[in-house]
DNA sequence: ATAAAAAAATACAAAAAACGTATAGTAGTA
DNA sequence: TACTACTATACGTTTTTTGTATTTTTTTAT
C-alpha cells in the first residue's frame, strides 16, 4: 500500500483539469469518476464530497507553492531578485484557471471553499509579510514604509504582472516582471548603479 | 417592432458565449436568462427549448459563413487564392469553440443537434463541390481527379490548417495556409512561374 | 393620458440530474 | 484463506432544471 493510492491521484488529476476548465459548479462527482475511470464508491472512500475534494486540491497547490516560495527565499541572491521570482511563481501557478473557478474560490459562490482558501492564503501571506519585515530590518527595504502599504502595492503588482495589455507591451511576461519589480524597488527614478 | 427583438439578440449572444466556453450540457436555460437579463418566459417566447436555440445558433453561423464563402468565390482572383481565403474563413469561424461544445455538435452527445449540423454542413459542402466542379471545367483544377478525392484532401487540409504543431512551424496561421494551399494545388514540385 | 403589447416576477408541478449509501461481487495478494 | 482495494449496480433522497400559468410592471404607440 502506497501513501497515496493511484486511484486517488487519478481522481485529483482529473478533477483538477475539469475544475480548471469549467469551475466546480459545472462538474459533477459522477463525471469526475467517469473520466478518471474510478467507481463512485472509491471516490467516497477518499473524499467526503466535492467541497472536500476542492479543499484538498487547493491545499496541495498551496503547499507546493509554499515550498517553492521557501526555496526561492532561501537562495543567496538580492532581495529584489527573490521578489521577481516569487511573482513569476505566482503567475505560473494560477495559470489557465477558468474565470468560473476563480469566482468559486474567491467570491461567495461556495462560501466554505472561499473561506478555506482565505485561511490558507493568509498563512502564506504571513510568510511573505515576515520576509518583508526581515528585509526592512536588514536594510533591503526602506524602513519608512508601513508593511501594510507594501503588501497592498505587492498585490497590485501581482495583478499588473498578469495584465495582458502590459504583457504585450513587453516581449515576454518575464521582461514585464523585471520592469515591475524594478519599479517596485526603485520607483521611476534612475538607479545609481 | 423589429424583425429580431433586442431580447432575442441578447439571448443568442449570451448563449453563444456560454456554449462556446462550457458546451451546451453544462449551461442551463435559467443561467442564460440570468446572464442575458431576460426572463424565462421571454426565452420560451422565442425558442422551444435549449436544443432549438442551439440549432438556431448553428444555422445563423452557417448562414453567415455561407455568405462570406460566396463573397470569396465571387471575387475575380485565381482559384487557389479563393481556396486559401476559404480555409482562413473556416479556421476563424471555428475559433475558440470548446472541446465540449465540439463534441456536442459532432458526436452523438445530443443526436438531434449533431444530425441537424450534418444537414446544414452538407448543404455548404455541396456549394464547395459545385465550385470545384466548375473549376475543373474551367481548367483551373486537373480533370483527372475524382471530385470525392479532392474533397477528401480538402478535409485533411482543413484539419492540418488547425494543427498547432504545424502552425508553430510557420510564423502565423496565414503563412501555413499559404503553404498548404500551394501544396494542395501544385504538390511538392517546384512551380514554373 | 391611456390602452395595448412586451417583458418581468413569482410560483409551481413534473422531469431529470446529482448525491450519497448499501450491498454484492471481482481480482489480486500476503 | 482471509484480506484489501476496487467495481458494479441499485436505490432512496435531495437538488436542479424544465416548462407553464398567472399576476404585476414597464414600454410603446396613439
Amino acid at each position: 500500500m502506497q501513501l497515496k493510492s493511484d486511484k486517488q491521484k487519478q481522481i485529483i488529476k482529473t478533477a483538477q483539469s475539469l475544475f480548471w476548465k469549467y469551475g466546480m459548479r459545472r462538474v459533477s462527482i459522477e463525471e469526475i469518476c467517469r473520466e478518471a475511470n474510478v467507481s463512485k464508491m472509491t471516490f467516497y472512500k477518499f473524499f467526503k464530497n466535492k467541497v472536500d475534494l476542492v479543499k484538498y486540491i487547493l491545499d496541495k497547490i498551496m503547499e507546493d507553492s509554499s515550498k517553492e516560495y521557501q526555496t526561492i527565499m532561501n537562495q543567496d541572491i538580492p532581495f529584489h531578485e527573490k521578489v521577481a521570482q516569487t511573482i513569476d511563481l505566482k503567475l505560473r501557478s494560477v495559470d489557465k484557471i477558468s474565470p468560473e473557478f476563480y469566482a468559486d474560490i474567491h467570491q461567495n459562490a461556495v462560501p466554505e471553499v472561499s473561506k478555506h482558501f482565505q485561511n490558507i492564503s493568509n498563512r502564506v501571506l504571513n510568510l511573505i509579510v515576515d520576509d518583508f519585515k526581515n528585509a526592512q530590518r536588514n536594510g533591503e527595504v526602506s524602513k519608512d514604509l508601513k508593511i501594510e502599504f507594501i503588501m497592498y502595492q505587492l498585490e497590485k503588482l501581482f495583478a499588473m504582472a498578469g495584465d495582458q495589455k502590459l504583457i504585450s507591451l513587453y516581449g515576454s511576461p518575464q521582461d514585464l516582471i523585471m520592469q515591475l519589480t524594478r519599479f517596485f524597488f526603485y520607483g521611476i527614478l534612475p538607479r545609481d548603479n
